[in-house]
DNA sequence: CTGTTAGCGCTTTCAT
DNA sequence: ATGAAAGCGCTAACAG
């Protein structure tokens, strides 16, 4: 079974030097070997349906035995088509993330198509430029939690279908998360822990979803009778959670809502270093539900939000939009999880 | 500006229908407005110096105005190179993964390379198939941690340019971690502090970084005048940690050292909630050095393994190995990183 | 320095 | 049901 020996072909190139194995195999030498044209052969992957049954079992057998491959890179040449989806992250090391592009990942390789992570550091002067990378090598791409400004936003769309992650533009498909829902959550257990006026510790001031989760406490908390104390905005890290402790502790509640799970943890490390108890003498509710909350001790009451879903819904969407038919974008549920940061309000005397 | 209207060329296919901005012009487009041949055209990207200077500015300044930019697919089918490379984790959401895959990324994207990411679930079986996957449409690929059986780690090597991250197989190159550097720190420290006998909470038994962690703790220790006590194999999860407490106790021991940080945690966590006093009645060491190690409280003492360096390290030899001038893939140094869970020696009492 | 020529490996009408 | 032919957009000899 000499590979490209070419039966009747005009001339055939050199092979290449030092390939490796199955860099053989050409449509062409598959098509020679089961004496069928290479129309058919093709046809026999693409469209088994319109190859006679016995003429199609030759070729496939035939395709395992010479380790056939099709080339990528002319499929992708012809339909125009590469077979990949680009995802865009603001920081890898954000666990937040690793769990999105798991659900990505997971489903885009049930669609036989593979994921091209980029991140983008945090640095929204980046992503446009990245966006313009992956539009060359990729069918469509997720943009999560972008902070891109919005005219960047909007040639990034007509680059390339997009769809949105965390973040909404009018006019770009986006999956949201719900946090009414979370939010709605805390409000009732908080209210229930006999607390009143509750802290939130914020996020960066142009985040997307800190203005999504300062609006929806500042309306929903009301609703449940709870006064809500805007504690300003802070770094979305543990050390800037760290940092906003004094802040919390001279606002007099009884209990905080933390922009999230990292932030949370810097917030209650700090505090307990203060000889604070927690949740005694302060009730904290961070937001994400990363894997480390409920590592960390108190363990965190969290909002969770389903980022391994966010993912997998990205990628549904731009399958859908992808073939024609496209769905719209769900926007997600989020839930409140009880651990051990939170508990019935004592107010802390001045003494 | 008409976009194709083809010069003096041959029929002009339909362009495509729905596509979105810049999938216009072709270099032949190019060529034509620039009035010279493809063949220059290409050349005033690929050999700048090989073009004459005014008729290659003119063939950037249309380039630009036309928003030409090459096919990458056609780029790969003629050059053989997709311009990418594959990068093959056990799990995205283990934060050790993500400082890796953005130490790769980063180095990737400025040698003009995408990544394309793949996670097996820990599992082992899948591997192969993922890197068969991955060979069609990346130039090399990076396995990190990978678990697969040496056989098929040989045809993968023969698929495509392998390198291994934290795994080592004779042939196969690979960048790998230096325990010894980090545990004769610990050894020095632990010793320091007063401690003799210190307990190993292992790893996964197939782990091969668990075999080459506990070989170094066998080696160096002893030389130290530290005796090792062989705390059983365990999941390298949180729980993990949890359930290997009861035996640490067991074990008659001042200080552990334990397979990685996420059990350390768990350990710790368990103990604390046993009301042991840690560092003071026990000294805890874990191993990686993740982000939350010092989230944690109490703060870990850790072995620091440069994952973002292994990453780069990685993708640079991939390079040098692609451009046929392999150089050897690095072993990296570790280091012992001192927080709160070590202390001076106290033996506990049986009271 | 520039143009001509010949494909890379595949899909897809259009005939047969 | 199958084959012939025409390229997808680009690069790489090889001639001028």
């Amino acid at each position: 079974m000499p590979l490209s020996s070419g039966s009747g072909g005009g001339p055939v190139a050199a092979s290449e030097p030092g390939r490796r194995e199955a860099s053989g195999a050409t449509l062409r030498d598959l098509a020679a070997a089961a004496g069928v044209s290479v129309a058919t052969a093709s046809r026999a992957f693409s469209r088994p349906e319109k190859v006679d049954t016995s003429t199609r079992e030759r070729i496939l057998r035939l395709a395992a035995e010479l380790k056939y491959v099709p080339n990528r890179a002319a499929q992708a040449l012809i339909t125009g088509r590469t077979m990949s989806l680009g995802l865009v992250v603001p920081d890898l090391n954000n666990p937040f993330y690793g769990g999105l592009i798991k659900g990505a990942q997971d489903l885009a390789r049930s669609l036989g198509r593979s994921v091209l992570i980029a991140d983008t550091d945090e640095d929204p002067d980046v992503e446009l430029s990245i966006v313009e990378h992956l539009a060359q090598r990729t069918d469509a791409v997720v943009l999560c939690s972008s902070r891109m400004p919005d005219a960047d936003l909007e040639r990034a769309n007509r680059l390339c279908p997009v769809v949105l992650v965390n973040r909404e533009h009018a006019g770009v498909p986006a999956v949201t998360f719900d946090s009414d829902s979370g939010v709605r959550e805390a409000a009732v257990h908080l209210r229930a822990l006999g607390h009143r006026r509750v802290g939130y510790v914020g996020g960066p001031v142009l985040s997307f979803s800190d203005a999504a989760r300062s609006a929806s406490l500042g309306q929903v908390f009301p609703e449940h009778g709870l006064e809500v104390v805007l504690l300003g905005n802070h770094e979305p890290t543990f050390e800037g959670g760290r940092r906003a402790a004094d802040r919390v502790l001279l606002a007099d509640v009884t209990a905080v809502m933390v922009y999230n799970d990292v932030m949370a943890m810097g917030l209650v490390g700090r505090l307990l270093g203060y000889g604070l108890e927690i949740p005694r003498e302060l009730s904290v509710i961070g937001w994400d539900d990363i894997e480390f909350s409920e590592m960390f001790t108190p363990a965190l009451t969290t909002i969770r939000v389903p980022r391994a879903e966010a993912g997998r819904a990205a990628v549904e969407y731009l399958e859908s939009a992808l073939t024609g038919h496209p769905i719209a974008p769900p926007r997600l549920e989020t839930r409140l999880v009880f651990r051990q940061t939170t508990a019935r309000a004592h107010r802390r005397r001045a003494e």
